[in-house]
DNA sequence: CCCCATTGTGTACGGTGTACGCATGTCGAT
DNA sequence: ATCGACATGCGTACACCGTACACAATGGGG
């Protein structure tokens, strides 16, 4: 059962990073809450950073499934607006994974990987809902990777903002500005019609 | 010369850290550079988290002396465009330092200083650059904070994922990328008029 | 049954942050 | 000039870290 006692060890792992950041996330650590030997984490995982990485990946697939579920919405505009929702939710909820997979500069190299941004599921998902809403009408005609690149960045550049604390803003504070500020740039209409609240 | 001695430090501290990355940045090694004791270093800072601050500061001085350079444009206008430039610039300049000082949630907790954001002197700067263009009929009425918010987060956004390498692009594509969206998400007359490149 | 690849282990080494106690100035009061 | 208080610097020691290495258990194919 060797994928057992590997899914142990990442489980232990995001446990530990989850609950106590990453510093905390130590091999001795993680390979005594799997209930393991140090050493056997060296056996499945090519050391720390390779562990850290494949928590990180785990933390991708969660926030893709997240994101997908805002393909339930009915009209493009539903769904663009249900995806910064989504995007705003995964982040608020999973704060630690988010500063994993989205602030650390070194976490993963992923030179050469097929994680390029441009090819990226999360990515190609968001030009998507862009691409439906310029043929839909609702947003003007333009560049969808352009555009979905600029949503992208707005959207992480609140929500890093405000993971760091720069903002010192109460949760329910930022999702109401994050809600504004995106309404505005969407050139949509404010308050009535978007939503951004849980 | 108490301060000579602290000022070693925190430049070999700094030193270290731009040119091998945080984890260079050790208290032996620090102290070696500077050319004094491990426990030396302890005498002047409050531990290794400490000396990172202390270096973070001295970042953010630099950085806001570098948008100040932006107020010697001649038109509100040309101060926004040129305040914008002067950020990118400085983040293509010294990632490192920009990484430490916005990328990091842990580096500073920063609770209770007067670093609150709204209060900080570069989000002032920002805000006073917004507020100009609305008096002059630049930017469309509305709340000067929410807008300079909007901004500083669009800007920090495609910056941060730049520098994370999650965007996978060469510095100047990446710069001429940065030029089109912010003089979509302005309103600004594209290409013509504006231009970001160094 | 035996062989051997896979999986798990125990030990050890160098590097890290930093607590503790001591040595060395420096400087004002006596 | 002497003394004491204080600021500054230093050496040692400890616990913890990542991880290289050699070894033990295990379990399935010849």
């Amino acid at each position: 059962m060797t994928q057992n006692t590997k899914a142990r060890i990442v489980d232990a792992a995001r446990d530990l990073f989850v609950e106590s950041g990453e510093a905390a996330v130590t091999m001795r650590a993680v390979a005594k809450a799997a209930g393991v030997s140090t050493m056997a984490a060296y056996r499945h995982f090519d050391g720390r950073d390779a562990l850290v990485v494949a928590v990180m990946e785990q933390g991708h697939d969660k926030f893709l499934a997240s994101m997908h579920r805002a393909l339930s919405a009915p009209t493009p505009l539903d769904r663009l607006v249900a995806t910064g929702k989504a995007y705003l939710d995964f982040a608020l909820a999973n704060p630690r994974d988010y500063d994993l997979m989205f602030l650390r500069p070194a976490a993963c190299d992923m030179t050469g990987t097929p994680q390029t941004w441009r090819d990226a599921a999360t990515f190609r998902f968001v030009v998507d809902r862009v691409s439906e809403c310029i043929a839909a009408g609702i947003l003007p005609p333009g560049d969808a990777e352009l555009g979905a690149l600029s949503l992208w960045a707005h959207v992480h550049g609140m929500i890093s903002l405000f993971l760091t604390h720069k903002l010192q803003l109460e949760e329910p504070v930022f999702r109401e500005v994050y809600g504004r500020v995106l309404a505005a740039a969407w050139q949509i209409e404010p308050a009535g019609g978007v939503s951004i609240s849980p």
